[in-house]
DNA sequence: GTTTATATATAAGCCCGCTTAACTATTTTG
DNA sequence: CAAAATAGTTAAGCGGGCTTATATATAAAC
């Protein structure tokens, strides 16, 4: 049982990410970004806000990196990047509108083939869809650290 | 109904790209490897055999770029490069038993935390599950050109 | 068989992302 | 307050991946 659950979810993800990936490289390069840039904005998107060492940390580049890669993103106005009131050594970066719609945007271009899946769907495997994903996403919310576990812990 | 099940893909697709997408960094990062000889391996296993110029157009980089890309690859033993006989002109990519090795471990690098949310689950989830992954993996199959179409549709 | 087209390789050069090292600013320690 | 620790920026330099332009080999067209 547990063979057939980690095959399935094998052959899923593999066809899944080849889908995605490829739409999202395209994005990448259409709009210039880094893999960095981007991971650095869904990294600051999903903790509200973070400062340059927590960012070279997640991403494992160095501090150095971490501050050059994102003064691009500010120069663009993709972030915004102020000192802590409570520490003013840190920098607390936040995405600016234009960032958060930069993300959205990425992830919309790797999700454009879910629209067509939609349509080649009944009801009843809609519904059974629904409700496996809906397991899967609760159950790998409740796992071990998450990668991203670096920011303020807002999982409940 | 379909309003619920995008946003079900969404929040689906979030979590899993957070995890995967982490682990695979960190794997690319250890191993040396570039995202673009990582994506090109994963396309040559795809494919079985595939020529400089059909790898340039899946990555959407110059035929120059996926020849000094594919040299690197073939210096470290992970892709073999020889004349098609049929035209000699084309060379036939494809990868060693190492530069297989290559990918499943990255393929298992992704996949470490299927093994962790596994213990999650009791039988039922997961009989839900498989059958709801297997509509999904199945359905996607038959959707519309797939991004690594360049290849002799070996598809059944 | 000569010309033209195709597939790849090579060379020169650019830009980007990374590193280390040195520097500034702030906070903490004692 | 002086010394040490921490957070970030800046500078110099390296290597990789990309581009265009050029060269080579093979195949196709006439």
């Amino acid at each position: 049982m547990n063979e057939l659950f980690l095959e399935t979810m094998q052959d899923w993800m593999e066809i899944f990410m080849r889908r995605s990936m490829s739409k999202f490289r395209q994005y990448l390069k259409e709009n210039g970004f880094s893999m960095t840039q981007m991971t650095s904005m869904f990294q600051i998107l999903h903790c509200g806000s973070c400062s340059i060492s927590d960012l070279a940390a997640h991403l494992d580049i160095s501090n150095a990196a971490a501050s050059q890669s994102t003064e691009r993103l500010v120069q663009q106005g993709l972030l915004t990047r102020n000192e802590d009131p409570n520490d003013r050594r840190n920098k607390r970066l936040e995405l600016t509108e234009k960032g958060k719609n930069t993300v959205a945007e990425s992830m919309q271009a790797r999700q454009m083939w879910f629209q067509e899946l939609v349509g080649l769907l009944d009801d009843t495997e809609k519904k059974q869809i629904i409700s496996a994903l809906e397991i899967l996403t609760t159950k790998t919310k409740e796992l071990s650290p998450s990668p991203g576990s670096l920011c303020s812990e807002s999982n409940s």
